[in-house]
DNA sequence: TCTTTCACGTACCTTCGGTATGCGAACGAA
DNA sequence: TTCGTTCGCATACCGAAGGTACGTGAAAGA
């Protein structure tokens, strides 16, 4: 008793950096975190982090990837909570604008994401955990001939870069009212989609 | 004859650092470029850089004001070109795009920008260079009537951000005809503001 | 001409990401 | 139970990069 096996101890100390460097990356930001810091509030050392992790970059894109990966979910259960497919994309938009006005997924998911992993691998992974999300509803739209027919993968960016950068300016000066407004707008966007 | 005054000098200096900088920067990123590298770009040495910028960072912040008051001229100048307010919105938009398309612009205006200097010194920046052009321009539409009244704040984010997220779109996995499709969309997006 | 200021070069320090190596405990086979 | 192997991780060290302290020679002012 008391025995540990050799998976939980890989694992423990898996979830500790992870935690300890998702902490840190969001209050300070990638560059200003050293691995000593995470490494100490993991209650590890260096040769734990290199054995689970090629990298400083690549513990950055493990926590990124668990970030986007909850804030996908997010999205996807407030669109799934919907039935009507134009209610399941704004529910869905209305939930990522919320998500994402948290300054730590922000740092993390928007500001640092992109200049750690560059552009390309970021927009990948933005795509694989949310972003399909939103050109899959906006195709269906069309199909279903909710909103015209058109592109939508440059749509989709266009959608997504708006609500990037709405959850940024909320969280660093927005009140209440703010959000309300930003809110108000996007839904004037998005009703001026649709066929009449 | 030949001789250089102090003054003369100091802006030669300052202009090689920040030409050799910017050079860097655009083709490399801020992370992966050393300062060896800039002061040996720039023939002069780190001396030199540090009696001109406080450091790394204050560098990139000289670089990312040329970049952006560049792109504020251009897209002042596309405006300007037309008599129709309406007409100066949109094809200050458009021009936007075709800038801000640009790889190195990208890289150091959309991507390293708020990594290295935070978002909200970005913004502040942004918001001086060219943000303010957009706001500007969506105010006295809404006091001509040509939009619905409605906070611009809001707005003017939405689109500045879906004008950034497309412009890195279409730089990276954007042939010409991405280009035209994410200028009708946006032009759908801008026309659905006006009032009917 | 003499002093001061300034632009910049040189040498050095510190920190940080990354690597090489060693060790003890869990694991598998006999 | 024993014994060799593997694995998870700690320790010590290295090179590079940002930053600093100080020296120097030429322009600027008196």
């Amino acid at each position: 008793m008391g025995n540990t096996t050799r998976a939980e101890q890989r694992e423990r100390t898996r979830r500790a950096l992870l935690g300890a460097a998702r902490a840190l990356f969001a209050a300070e930001g990638y560059g200003a975190v050293g691995l000593a810091e995470i490494v100490k509030a993991a209650e590890v050392t260096k040769g734990a982090l290199y054995h689970h992790f090629d990298g400083k970059a690549d513990l950055f894109r493990a926590v990124l990837a668990e970030v986007q990966d909850e804030v996908g979910q997010r999205v996807s259960s407030a669109a799934d909570a919907r039935e009507d497919p134009w209610e399941q994309l704004t529910a869905g938009c209305q939930e990522f604008i919320t998500a994402a006005t948290d300054p730590d997924i922000q740092r993390i998911m928007l500001i640092d994401g992109p200049a750690v992993l560059g552009w390309n691998e970021w927009r990948g992974m933005d795509e694989a955990s949310s972003a399909h999300h939103l050109a899959e509803a906006l195709t269906d739209l069309v199909e279903r001939g909710v909103i015209a027919r058109q592109p939508v993968a440059p749509l989709a960016h266009l959608l997504s870069g708006a609500m990037n950068e709405a959850a940024l300016w909320l969280a660093s000066s927005g009140g209440p009212g703010e959000l309300a407004d930003t809110r108000a707008a996007l839904s004037g966007i998005l009703d001026a989609l649709r066929t009449r």
